[in-house]
DNA sequence: TGGTATGTTCCAAA
DNA sequence: TTTTGGAACATACC
């Protein structure tokens, strides 16, 4: 479920529920995905409180009470749900609709639960004392004030990769994902596949301001529900191009096409999004 | 059965 | 050097 609206989701709504609280047991199930280790981050985290619930990208940050962190990144199927403490038998737990793919979980002082579901086990844990360092390969956060059309340009510009890919990587605007980043390119009205040197000034303050759109809507629905993973979103009746492969477009009625691009199904409308740019008028030409 | 999946990383090849 | 493609990770769903 995890793009930048759906993280900060999670973020928002699990941040009142885990401010001061203290964790007292941390239990791990699938190590691989448990950084430095389960053992070490067990012992880190067993007393500590956390005094604050963050995001980076698609990271969730908890800031921990002697100044470390603890990072949580949901990739593909990862979910955090609250249970009510195990104390009955396996078969109270699972009529209580208890997660079928458990990997993690952390107690709290006050009795509460929190368990990290994650069917393809692509999710990570990371403990850090320098949050610095762990997130250093990020890119710029796009709805923070310091993302503006002329550092969006240079991220652009100083390259020359197809504009979906360059969206998608992580090391230069960090949070958006495959959904985010169809609708933002459909938004601005540019081809997936536009070199990212080519836009006009005009098409990147148009990226901009759609890239930080589509990321404020997703937000106002709480994320999207695409499939069985996350529940509870509502973007995804607001999609403009992600998963209408062949459905005609809402702003012109040409079917929206799919092809793969960097591995990754990519969709647009071929009308609205045309790879040579919009057409220009005479006046514009002049000018 | 095969194709697809909201993500990331690593390596090889162009 | 930069960019792209493929495989890998692991599981579920249609």
């Amino acid at each position: 479920m995890p793009e930048l609206p759906e993280v900060e989701t999670v973020v928002r709504t699990t941040r009142p529920r885990l401010i001061g609280r203290r964790i007292v047991a941390f239990e791990s199930n699938w190590p691989r995905q448990v950084s430095p280790s389960a053992a070490e981050v067990r012992r880190r985290l067993l007393g500590r409180s956390i005094c604050d619930v963050a995001r980076r990208g698609k990271w969730i940050v908890w800031r921990l009470d002697d100044a470390s962190w603890l990072l949580i990144h949901l990739r593909m199927s990862g979910r955090l749900e609250w249970r009510r403490r195990n104390r009955g038998s396996p078969d109270a737990a699972s009529a209580m609709g208890e997660p079928r793919h458990v990997r993690a979980s952390w107690a709290f002082d006050d009795g509460g639960r929190l368990v990290f579901d994650d069917a393809r086990k692509f999710g990570r844990i990371v403990q850090t004392d320098d949050l610095a360092a762990a997130t250093r390969d990020l890119g710029v956060e796009p709805l923070e004030p310091s993302f503006t059309p002329g550092v969006l340009g240079s991220l652009l510009r100083r390259r020359r990769r197809r504009l979906k890919p360059l969206l998608l990587d992580q090391s230069v605007v960090a949070g958006l994902g495959n959904i985010y980043a169809d609708e933002a390119l459909f938004a601005a009205g540019v081809h997936p596949m536009s070199p990212s040197d080519r836009l006009t000034d005009a098409q990147v303050r148009a990226l901009h301001a759609a890239i930080r759109s589509v990321l404020r809507r997703g937000i106002h629905h709480n994320g999207a529900t695409i499939d069985w993973v996350y529940p509870g979103g509502g973007m995804q009746n607001h999609f403009r191009v992600y998963g209408r492969t062949g459905a005609p477009c809402r702003r012109c009625g040409t079917a929206i096409r799919r092809v793969v691009l960097g591995q990754r199904s990519t969709h647009f409308c071929p009308s609205c999004q045309p790879r040579r740019g919009p057409r220009r008028t005479a006046a514009a030409r002049r000018s």
